[in-house]
RNA sequence: GCUCCCAUCGUCUAGAGGCCUAGGACACAGCCCUCUCAAGGCUGGUACGAGGGUUCGAAUCCCUCUGGGAGCGCCA
């Protein structure tokens, strides 16, 4: 049988990491054994959802590469099918029609409060026949008074809940639409959902849907409720620490690839392995493996993971991203080659593409002003004649490599007498601005001759006058 | 209040009764390498929430407690 799994997260706020987490859980579930993966956008209540959150799930999810073999489908596109189900409920006797007022409602519900009781509704009109005038009724699924439900979670185990623990929910408003434990379950039967994976906060809703899944009729999914993500001081994520779009990762010059890796290791591992590739994901990943108890969102570990997919990655496949960087800080490149050279120079020192572009903005504009530290201190008259000597053996290089730069540069310490940080150091401050960069062969070799000379040039002026 | 879930270094985790004087990773400190910054290498410190059992033997099994979380909506 094809696996099918689903991510389905509700429009009413940001898509953050921790449903991103479940969304990878699931599609690598799914992905890694030739089943379906489907998106379903959960938006019944239309009051909070919003069309901004709505995209942001969906750029997120494409961005993050976490496609979506069905869908994206919408709840509230579904909506005869709902009413055609809530019909049959009723009609089979499953479900019935209640009149009590909210107001009623939550006078049941303080008095219970009052008295330390679970607040649940005390199934008034379970047994009744006629209207209530002026009173447009909800729609309760009728829950088995008695008995208990197992769910049979891959990750927690058998948990039982007792039917007394559980009451009739609403599945319809009084304005007659769907709420969102009945439209799960009519989606996920419709869907043929065979593995339901999503957050443990869930685990109290499931036995009311098995309750409504089996009088339907309908064969159960496998459930899996994976823990929930805490923030970085081990409170509930906010806005403060992770809580915002996935897509904030993007500007912040993250790799998708990164983000998967360091959420898929939250509650989940192989061994001693710490970097995955996607296919490795895929490949090893079980929900089955899947921890049972929350963890703390780390900020620093996704920085040092993405650094060392940055590592990892081909120059090439780094463009891209660095290019997208670039252009935030109003620098647009159409160099490719250019800038592939320069994400290779500077692959192993930046934690994030951001920082990457940020510490390499030197290579495709003009330098406006010397870091004043760093000129101070490799800028001077003692300098000054370096850099000319410099100047002259680089002017004379025949061919512009790496390796003949490397050779001059030497060179010029060499018969200076003094050590290769005295020429590399001055020569890195005049065509970087900082006392960062790449080796100054490479860093150079990138820039090319004109652009290093030219920078050479006007700090000789500068040391030469300090 | 009731029901349900969870519990190993600061953090992510390994550990499915003896291999654990508890391993790896991030972060931190020191050293090495070194043209800067990184990367890399080496070294170091810090954890089985508490109390009872079971057992020759428990981080691993059972119970209680404590602590954390979720649900109890005409929200999802």
């Amino acid at each position: 049988m094809t696996i099918r799994t689903r991510f389905a997260p509700s429009p009413t706020g940001m898509l953050h990491i921790g449903g991103v987490r479940t969304a990878l859980f699931s599609w690598l579930y799914a992905k890694g054994r030739q089943g379906d993966f489907i998106l379903r956008v959960e938006d019944t209540d239309r009051e909070r959802s919003t069309d901004e959150a709505t995209q942001v799930i969906l750029d997120g999810m494409e961005w993050l590469g976490l496609a979506a073999d069905e869908g994206p489908f919408y709840q509230t596109r579904r909506m005869d099918r709902y009413r055609e189900v809530l019909a049959q409920f009723v009609r089979d006797g499953h479900a019935y029609h209640c009149y009590c007022t909210k107001e009623e409602l939550a006078e049941m519900r303080s008095k219970q409060e009052a008295a330390k009781q679970k607040p649940r509704y005390d199934g008034t009109c379970r047994n009744r026949t006629q209207p209530r005038e002026g009173v447009d009724p909800v729609i309760r699924f009728k829950n088995p008074l008695d008995g208990s439900v197992v769910v049979e979670d891959v990750i927690h185990g058998n948990v039982e809940f007792q039917n007394t623990e559980l009451d009739d929910l609403i599945i319809a408003r009084s304005d007659g639409t769907p709420t969102y434990n009945f439209c799960v379950v009519v989606d996920d039967m419709d869907m043929k959902i065979t593995h339901v994976i999503r957050g443990d906060d869930h685990l109290n809703n499931t036995p009311r849907q098995i309750n409504m899944l089996k009088a339907l009729g309908a064969v159960l999914p496998v459930y899996g409720h994976v823990p929930m993500i805490l923030g970085a001081d081990g409170a509930k994520l906010s806005k403060r620490h992770g809580a915002v779009s996935v897509l904030q990762y993007r500007e912040e010059g993250f790799l998708p690839v990164a983000l998967l890796n360091y959420l898929v290791r939250l509650g989940w591992s192989h061994g001693d392995q710490e970097v995955f590739s996607l296919e490795e994901m895929q490949a090893l990943f079980d929900i089955k493996d899947v921890n049972k108890s929350a963890s703390a969102f780390n900020p620093d570990k996704l920085l040092w993971l993405n650094q060392q997919h940055i590592m990892r990655a081909t120059p090439e496949s780094l463009v891209p991203h660095l290019k997208f960087q670039l252009a935030a800080l109003g620098i647009d490149v159409i160099d490719d080659a250019k800038l592939a050279a320069v994400a290779k120079a500077q692959q192993e020192r930046a934690k994030t593409l951001k920082e990457m572009a940020q510490n390499s903005t030197f290579f495709f504009v003009e330098i406006k002003t010397y870091d004043e530290k760093a000129a101070k201190k490799n800028l001077t008259a003692e300098s000054a004649p370096v850099l000319r000597s410099v100047h002259a053996k680089l002017s004379a290089l025949s061919a512009w490599t790496a390796a003949a730069i490397h050779d001059a540069v030497n060179e010029v310490a060499t018969t200076s007498s003094i050590g290769l940080g005295k020429v590399a150091q001055p020569i890195r401050v005049a065509v970087s601005g900082t006392s960062v960069s790449p080796p100054i062969d490479v860093t150079l070799e990138v820039l090319g001759r004109e652009t290093t000379l030219s920078r050479i040039d006007r700090a000789i002026a500068v040391a030469g006058a300090a």
